[in-house]
RNA sequence: GGGCCGGUAGCUCAGGUGGUUAGAGCGCACGCCUGAUAAGCGUGAGGUCGCAAGUUCAACUCUUGCUCGGCCCA
């Protein structure tokens, strides 16, 4: 054998410097460095000004706490909305925010103030909201850094905040919209009360623990029933609430519930049948002295009861009616529950469906009012010595014959107050609501264009729709996606009580109205609301104070004949603002839609589930009460993300994953890929083993590029062929680009990003890298670079180049910027560009789904001559298939030795007998011993030779 | 406790209106290549479609119950 020549200078491989590893923990933050130099946002904005608008309105996190996981899906997912919908070619503007105001804040602001000893009482107002607005502002300060190393692009030099004095005032201007409108009403509700900090407190500020508590059985006199029986009888109720005995109203019975008449000491008494042996047990009796029988619950209706205390007179003196009530059990008391609207949220409902109203008898330091008729000034209500059996209440009710039994040994769970430790209560406060159910009149007249858009099947909107319906009607006009998310709200708005806006608290928007002190009406003066709201706007929610209050009320009105109000809104309110202050304002130009636009201004709302009771309703029902339709014309929602096994993360289980770590370790581009894999829609899950297939994923993608640009290298519209020149596979590979890039469409249409980046990869996986790219790398590496084949292979990689950059540009926006600058340096950025044309091609489709399906039955029978070490490379195969196989360059397709074709319909495998060429492997007939030339490596060789000699 | 939603191979996901041996990619195992090389190619093994009843000639697909998990309420 003679000295062989090493012809692997003369191979064409692939050349970049493009690197494998991505590193992009150390890379990503100086991609990041350059886009915000050219500012990239402010770049796309201008590229595309004056196209068709896609506006997402980004909602609010809380501005509270480092960003997590959730916050990660959900930013990510708005970012691949904006991004695919600027692909489009559209103007896709990003504007965030933050949502400031509410309890969280105050409470971590009072918890410094508690280290330090303060007292939050002594702070005055203004200084405590300056030390809420410096918190907020560190919290959004330092989401937006974390938000930003995600890769989100949007407008985070100026982002809006629900704390902006200009916010502030929108907010309280649309509250004033619906004080004119007539949608503002004084109410009262239940809330939870510690009488001893004399505020209202949240639930999440209540906490349970054991306590002993008076229990008391109470009988009341019937006076009225269908049943002749039962007057003269006593209903028999139990409290561990002896103090609410005072502020009864009523009585309530189970309608399931089987009740019993009996005789004890001369009285009869009526109570739950399967409860006799705990109240007899109470009476320390054995036994009843006589039975009158069962008594089902319906025999109750209509009955008519009277207070204890009913000599009284006044409010003792009325009737106390039994009433039906689903929440009564028999799994403690009597049967029989004693209504105190005041003091129970079923009391309040229950009493309300029946016309029975609070009295507001118990002041909030816990005491009764002066002049209640029974304990007027006495007090507090939760001193256990004041509702002792020896106590007040118990001594008068024993006296007027109607304590039963009382003793101070009942132990249960019962909410205490989160600081003070003390005690607290359900006590009725006015609150401030919006009705649902009470027709709404526009605050302005209709533009010709909302009447237009109305005929077009706009919200239903007629002369006495109420705000529940307008809902509703707005409801059916939105797209939901999933479309579930549809039934969802819609339930929730059909099924919602009155929306209770006002909160006793300090960090806020303050409800801006005067009401009469004689009349009890709010004042609805369009002139006085304006200063209101100028005021607001110039200096925030603290120009809402009494030095301030009579400028504000003008000459018209004296402060005197007003009461101020104090009270702040629900948060949900300023979140449902937003649509307002953001998309109408003109703070941001780029949101605004142009002249004559009607109807809703977002194309799309795009949050976690849990808003459907949250930020998608508040906005809906804020818009539509002063706008008449929703904000949003389309509402995408996306579930939860869970731990590796599907369990919900928590701090206490400790299987918390943060996504700051995670763009440590892996990268911001592997954790938007994550987020664009898994189905948002439902509940989804993380952990190292999915992050470890994610990144598997990535370094495919990632792999499919660098041999994209080595293959590349070199490149220029000189040796681009047309398609009508190209080889049927090039044209082929075309036709699946085409279809590839219909799917990615339909795809950005649908929300369905799973899709999207599932069809990206199968199709670098198969139909690249194991298919395209496999076939011709003979004919890269060894073709002359002049070769028409190899000429139109790099014209369609160069095609694929340009279409598959921009298609995972707004999935991996770090890798996709280094990919594009690696092949052009210096240009612009890759996140400018718009959506690629795909040169059209026709092909025989059918056929070509023939011979893939041959070529995989080729490597299956070449499979056992591996295994029994006949064979190696698929190069030494000789094959034999089917006669009626196509006609094409089958040896090439299947990177086989040559290929005959046979009688039979099997596929059959030989070792081939030819040399390998020392250039290009192949075993061919010509080549004549091992190490020799083929043909075509001759020639091209020779030129390289003649070239370099030259 | 109530309302709503979900549970398909180790992982991420496909599986119109019920109909032949339930699919893909990744991972894994084994092998090939050693000129995309901490890369590339091939073959293969993996699923009682959460569980249990029911409807049906036929159910991953319909009904009911249970179970696990989630969101929102109480």
């Amino acid at each position: 054998m003679t000295e062989q020549r090493d012809f692997r200078p003369t191979v064409f491989l692939p050349k970049t410097d493009f690197p494998m590893k991505a590193g992009l923990p150390q890379k990503e933050p100086g991609i990041l460095a350059r886009w915000q130099e050219a500012d990239l946002y402010r770049r796309l904005r201008e590229t595309r000004a004056g196209a068709e608008q896609f506006i997402l309105h980004d909602g609010p996190p809380y501005a509270n706490g480092d960003m997590h996981i959730g916050h990660a899906l959900n930013h990510i997912l708005k970012d691949m909305v904006c991004r695919t919908q600027s692909l489009l070619g559209k103007d896709a503007p990003y504007v965030p925010g933050w949502d400031c105001h509410g309890l969280p804040i105050e409470w971590k602001v009072e918890e410094e103030y508690r280290k330090k000893k303060k007292n939050k009482d002594e702070i005055p107002p203004k200084e405590f909201r300056a030390e809420c607005r410096a918190y907020a502002q560190k919290w959004v300060d330092t989401q937006r850094e974390q938000l930003k190393r995600l890769g989100i692009l949007g407008d985070w030099d100026n982002p809006y905040l629900t704390m902006d004095f200009q916010a502030e005032a929108t907010i309280v201007g649309e509250l004033l919209k619906f004080a004119e409108s007539g949608q503002l009403y004084r109410g009262a509700k239940p809330v939870m009360w510690s009488p001893v900090e004399k505020t209202a407190l949240a639930e999440a500020e209540v906490e349970y623990e054991d306590i002993v508590s008076t229990q008391v059985d109470v009988a009341f006199e019937i006076v009225e029933s269908q049943v002749p029986e039962l007057v003269g009888a006593y209903a028999v109720i139990w409290t561990t609430t002896p103090w609410t005995i005072p502020v009864n109203q009523a009585l309530a019975y189970g309608p399931e519930v089987e009740y019993v008449v009996s005789e004890i000491d001369g009285r009869r008494f009526v109570y739950a049948l399967q409860l006799e042996q705990a109240l007899l047990a109470r009476l320390g009796r054995e036994s009843v002295d006589k039975g009158f029988g069962l008594l089902k619950a319906n025999a109750l209706a209509g009955t008519i009861a009277r207070h204890p205390m009913h000599a009284l007179g006044g409010f003792f003196a009325k009737p106390r009616p039994l009433l039906a009530g689903d929440f009564v059990t028999t799994e403690s008391g009597t049967g029989l529950v004693h209504m105190a609207p005041d003091h129970g949220e079923d009391d309040f409902a229950l009493c309300k469906a029946n016309g029975i109203e609070p009295v507001f008898a118990v002041l909030g330091d816990g005491k009764y009012r002066d002049d209640w008729g029974w304990l007027g000034g006495q007090g507090s209500v939760i001193n256990p010595k004041f509702n002792a059996p020896d106590g007040p209440i118990c001594e008068a009710l024993r006296e007027a014959g109607g304590l039963l039994a009382a003793s101070a040994d009942y132990k249960h769970s019962y909410p205490h107050s989160w600081r003070s430790k003390a005690k607290v209560i359900y006590r009725c406060t006015p609150q401030w609501f919006v009705p649902m159910d009470r027709p709404v009149q526009l605050p302005h007249a209709k533009t010709a264009s909302e009447k237009s858009w109305e005929n077009e099947g706009g919200a239903l909107i007629h002369d006495h729709a109420t705000l529940r319906e307008i809902a509703v009607g707005a409801i059916a006009q939105t797209r939901f996606v999933p479309e579930k998310g549809r039934n969802r709200i819609g339930a929730m708005v059909e099924g919602r009580p009155d929306w209770v806006l006002s909160r006793q608290r300090a960090w806020g928007v303050p409800i801006t109205l005067f009401v009469n002190r004689k009349t009890g009406q709010y004042l609805d003066d369009p002139a006085v609301n304006a200063r209101i709201v100028a005021g607001i706007r110039a200096e925030g929610v603290d120009a809402w104070d009494d030095e301030r209050a009579q400028a504000y009320l003008g000459e018209h009105y004296r402060l005197e004949d007003y009461e101020r109000v104090t009270d702040i809104l629900d948060v949900w309110f300023d979140s449902g603002s937003t649509h307002a202050f953001v998309l109408e304002s003109g703070r941001w130009p780029d949101l605004l839609r142009p002249e004559g636009w009607s109807g809703p201004r977002a194309d799309l709302y795009l949050e976690g589930s849990d808003q459907h009771r949250g930020w998608f309703q508040s906005s809906l029902l804020e818009s539509c009460a002063t706008r008449g339709h929703a904000p949003y014309k389309a509402v995408l929602t996306h579930g939860f993300t869970m731990d590796q096994k599907g369990m919900k993360m928590s701090k206490s289980l400790g299987n918390t994953i943060s996504p700051i770590d995670l763009m440590r370790d892996y990268g911001a581009d592997i954790l938007r890929l994550w987020a664009l894999s898994v189905d948002f829609t439902e509940d989804h899950r993380i952990g190292k083993e999915i992050l470890q297939g994610v990144a598997d994923q990535y370094r495919k993608l990632r792999n499919t590029f660098r041999y994209l640009l080595g293959a590349l290298d070199g490149f220029d519209e000189a040796e681009k062929v047309a398609v009508a020149e190209m080889p049927e596979l090039e044209r082929y590979m075309l036709v699946l680009l085409e279809k590839l890039d219909a799917t990615l469409k339909q795809a950005v249409a649908d929300f369905d990003y799973n899709t999207y980046v599932r069809a990206l990869s199968e199709f670098c996986n198969e139909d690249l890298s194991a298919f395209f790219f496999d076939i011709r790398k003979d004919c890269l590496y060894c073709d002359a670079p002049s070769d028409p084949k190899r000429r139109a292979y790099r014209t369609v990689l160069d095609v694929l180049f340009h279409a598959l950059v921009r298609y995972a540009a707004p999935v991996l926006v770090f890798t996709s910027e280094e990919v594009w600058q690696s092949r052009f340096p210096g240009s612009d950025s890759v996140h400018l560009l718009v959506w690629p044309q795909v040169p059209v091609s026709t092909v025989d489709v059918d056929r070509w789904a023939e011979l893939r399906n041959l070529r995989i039955a080729v490597n299956e029978a070449i499979e056992p001559l591996r295994r029994e070490k006949v064979l190696g490379s698929g190069l030494e195969a000789i094959v034999t298939v089917p006669e009626s196989a196509p006609q094409a360059d089958l040896a090439e397709l299947f990177i086989t030795g040559t290929v005959a074709r046979g009688q039979g319909e099997d596929v059959t495998v030989t070792r081939t007998d030819d040399h390998k060429c020392g250039r290009c492997w192949r075993h061919l007939p010509e080549v004549t011993e091992d190490g020799a030339l083929c043909a075509r490596c001759e020639d091209v060789v020779a030129a390289i030779d003649a070239g370099a000699a030259a």
